[in-house]
RNA sequence: GGAGACGUCGCAUAGUUCGGCUUAGUGCACCACCCUGCUAAGGUGGAGUGCCCUUCACAGGGCACCGUGGGUUCAAAUCCCACCGUCUCCGCCA
């Protein structure tokens, strides 16, 4: 959620947000009638029940004769103490309603516009060349043994697969290696639920206008997330942290599920985007101040990772348009894959300023012992999805895959990925 | 899944029987000051969260909050309902 009292200082500047963004302007005009609507009605609201807490007084101190009367005369002003406490709920419910369809104003040199309009900060290492023709990731992960699809979609339904021996074995060494950097660090490793509470789904604003893209068990009422990061928020859900000293960092290591609702059609081909997928991901709890200087660091940690597994990529700044409600700014890295000849996303971070956090009311005290909403942040450290890039960029003419030598340590030593006879 | 107990201001607790004397008492911890030659002990005072109003500000006033949400009532920590959570016992269990 947007900080009201910046809404009501600094209308333009949020106005200039939704423009870059393309989301609506008038929203905001409405959100600013919308709470000075409700201030007008808690303020007739207060007094009407300040007036009743003192009739109230007088009614119990007053002698049995005098009571009935009293009471007749008190059961008039509790109606409108009533009608008055209603009108101020409703009043606040449509603030609140109207106050969280805006998104988090970006932060300055955001690019504005939509998905194609970001912009490329940097990118880093030679896109692979071949002097034979390129295998894909899938065809290479069936030589290999690697990858079922055919089996996932029998047991699952489409975009559901097996990893089976030197695959599900790369993707727990890709997430050991991500982890040990992660723990390097100083990120606390935290394991946790898939399955969450609405509230907490709500709060980390994954049921706005990611609702199609989230499984829900109506049975129990629970949603399974889409990335630890929402379990990873919740975590301080209503709490006051301590981030005088140093910033809580935690790298949450959980399987992911998305329903991938509207992207029929699109990359049905192997494992590029499927339903289920692990994730190793980073979160941070930084005080507002040091917001940006975080999400450097977690940008830095992301490429000394693509950089020790040998990838191609190219770190972008999201255009607004595509950055989601409770993003300020986001920096995607994406992967060269050479058969695509294309960038593809294998990580992002976002910086979600105070938003997430005054929704899931998170605070930390300020040097005069108010309390103040803390930012946050997070960022992929490693997920399925690598071994896309990985087998694509490292492979030979025979099939056979070079393993990147930070990584072998977690494969047991293993240099060479090489085809099976019987997949 | 069944039965029961419980959920109060950082922690521990009182208050719930019989609704108003609770602006929620007490102890510990915390902060300031006082006192004592130092320390310990003691004394006095302060201190929660959110929102609204007045104010340049300092500050002041008000409303709400006793797990959450409803309800009854002139009035709810206290009565009623639902939900959530914790614990105990029983049942079930890949």
């Amino acid at each position: 959620m947007i900080d009201p009292v910046l809404l009501r200082e600094n209308p333009e500047l949020i106005k200039r947000s939704q423009e870059a963004r393309g989301d609506s302007v008038e929203a905001v005009d409405s959100a600013l009638a919308a709470d000075a609507a409700r201030r007008a009605a808690i303020t007739s609201f207060e007094a009407l029940r300040a007036s009743q807490n003192q009739f109230g007084k007088r009614v119990a101190s007053a002698p049995p004769e005098e009571k009935k009367a009293l009471v007749a005369e008190a059961q008039s002003l509790a109606a409108e103490v009533k009608a008055a406490g209603a009108a101020a709920t409703d009043a606040e419910a449509r603030f609140t309603t109207i106050v969280r369809t805006i998104a988090n104003p970006v932060i300055d040199g955001v690019p504005a516009g939509g998905e194609e309009n970001f912009s490329t900060l940097r990118t880093h290492g030679q896109t692979p060349t071949f002097d034979f023709e390129p295998r894909d990731h899938l065809e290479l992960g069936e030589l290999l043994g690697a990858i079922d699809m055919a089996r996932g979609a029998k047991v699952s339904g489409s975009r559901f697969y097996f990893l089976r021996g030197i695959g599900a074995r790369l993707e727990i060494a890709l997430m050991n290696m991500a982890l040990d950097h992660a723990l390097s660090a100083g990120f606390v490793p935290l394991i946790t639920p898939t399955l969450v509470r609405p509230e907490i789904m709500d709060g980390t604003g994954f049921l706005g206008e990611h609702n199609d893209e989230v499984y829900y068990l109506p049975g129990d009422d629970l949603y399974l997330t889409g990335t630890s990061e929402v379990a990873l928020a919740g975590y301080h859900k209503d709490e006051i942290l301590d981030l005088s000293a140093e910033p809580l960092r935690y790298a949450g290591w959980s399987t992911c599920y998305r329903r991938e609702a509207g992207s029929g059609g699109k990359d049905t081909r192997g494992i590029i985007r499927v339903h289920q997928f692990n994730k190793l991901e980073m979160f941070a709890y930084v005080l507002p101040d040091d917001a940006e200087a975080e999400h450097d660091r977690l940008v830095a940690l992301q490429e000394d990772m693509l950089q020790a597994l040998g990838l191609s990529y190219r770190v972008i700044d999201v255009a607004a348009g595509d950055l989601g409600s409770s993003a300020a700014r986001k920096f995607d890295i994406e992967a060269w894959v050479p058969t695509q000849g294309a960038y593809r996303e294998l990580t992002s971070t976002s910086n979600c300023t105070t938003y997430q956090a005054r929704r899931l009311d998170i605070r930390y005290r300020t040097e005069s012992g108010k309390t103040a909403p803390v930012a946050t942040l997070n960022g992929t450290l490693a997920t399925t999805r690598w071994i896309v890039a990985l087998l694509e960029t490292h492979q030979q003419a025979d099939g056979s895959v070079r393993v990147p030598v930070a990584l072998r340590p977690y494969l047991g030593g293993l240099e060479l990925l090489e085809p099976v006879s019987r997949p």
